[in-house]
DNA sequence: TGCACAGTGTGACGTACGTCCCACCGCATA
DNA sequence: TATGCGGTGGGACGTACGTCACACTGTGCA
């Protein structure tokens, strides 16, 4: 593990509680995963009691509903964790988790982690305050799907993904999200036809420029009000 | 307290990981609060870090968007707990508590809670529990509202509201949900109207008895069939 | 007794968005 | 060069559901 991964790791909530120390031997117990674009990770309904965090790389978070149509809940990037919620509530997996790109991860089973639960009580506490700050999040995004258009929400998921993934560069603000006009379409609950006409809009507005798997946002202000 | 609600407390997941001495100590810090109908705990916006268990009625939590209009997060009764968020994740309430029935709360505030989630770390580790449950249960929420059409929304949350206050009767499934249809509504993001007319369609077909602020559930499977 | 008001029942109408369709483009493999 | 194939762009059409409108009912209060 490089000292990027490192500082990459000690950005996750889990570590953030943790001091020089504590963090050294927690990373002990990780064990890293390497992915290919498009590879899974683990799949709906799956037993898992492992939560990880993306090192480098990003990685999507789908449920399938019965009829096969796909649902996005989240796309992460570095520092972010995922698949916690088998190893706090013990229950199949509620997602699948599949590579947007390549990606590398550090993993922690249940086992490895239950000492830190209950002789770290502050791990625990910072924990409690990530789900619930991620369970505020989650009832955003659904008042969102009741009051907010389409427009609206293409609009605001790209600033999310802005926020997370942008870089400045001098002809804007390049979003690299990496991912197809069909996954941001299950990212905001939406048909893709209908994402794209609303990207196709917002270019012609000059909020935006559209590249494969990217936007280079023009004018942060106009989306922002789109978006609410 | 009487020992009605002892019984309730320890059914909520606080409570569930203390022995009968470690709930006796708890209890100790807990303070009771008693509403009328219709009457506000707390604001969307207000600062707070008290968490509430219900001992008896049931207590909606709402929130409004900026142009007024509602949205109903859950509708909670007895050994349900809400309020939790603004306690791990120190921030305004994000919804509004207001009573549904008259009804009595057991309170904890934050400075009472803490020494037991770092004393007792089975308590945090139940807590973390509750938590990743919850988001699963929003994440479902999230998929019905992309996924299933409004009269299935309607027979989903009916269902889950017979679960929790259904009592069978000779005539039926008595669920007295104690909202009115513009709640029910709010509560599964659509029109008091387009709700009005699901429940009639399904009285129509005998699937189920309208009643004031109830329903009288006649035929459950056909229901459950008309929520997937 | 009557009035006010909150909640419910139901029809008419408009529209946002899903579905279906096809054309186009770039890129890989034969 | 041809032949797919995944992804994008965009038009035509249908419909589920929101909005508006109004009538009806029961319950509380003067």
């Amino acid at each position: 593990m490089t000292d990027r991964d490192v500082d990459v790791l000690s950005r996750a909530p889990l570590f953030e509680a943790l001091d020089e120390q504590g963090a050294k031997a927690l990373r002990a117990n990780v064990t890293e995963v390497r992915l290919a674009r498009g590879q899974t990770l683990f799949n709906e309904g799956e037993v898992g009691d492992r939560l990880y965090v993306v090192l480098e790389g990003k990685i999507k978070l789908t449920r399938t509903a019965p009829d096969g149509r796909e649902n996005l809940l989240s796309v992460l990037g570095p520092s972010e964790m995922f698949g916690e919620l088998s190893l706090f509530d013990p229950r199949p997996r509620t997602a699948s988790a599949i590579a947007v790109t390549e990606c590398r991860l550090a993993g922690l089973g249940h086992d490895d982690l239950r000492p830190w639960l209950t002789g770290h009580p502050e791990v625990a506490v910072q924990l409690l305050r990530a789900l619930a700050q991620r369970l505020r999040k989650t009832n955003d995004v659904m008042a969102d799907l009741v009051f907010t258009d389409v427009p609206g929400r293409v609009a605001k998921a790209l600033l999310d993904l802005a926020e997370r993934f942008g870089q400045p560069g001098d002809s804007g603000l390049h979003v690299h999200h990496d991912l197809t006009q069909e996954e941001l379409a299950q990212l905001v609950g939406a048909s893709r036809e209908t994402v794209n006409k609303a990207l196709a809009d917002f270019a012609q507005r000059n909020w935006l420029r559209i590249e494969a798997r990217a936007v280079v946002i023009l004018d942060i202000e106009r989306l922002r009000k789109r978006s609410k």
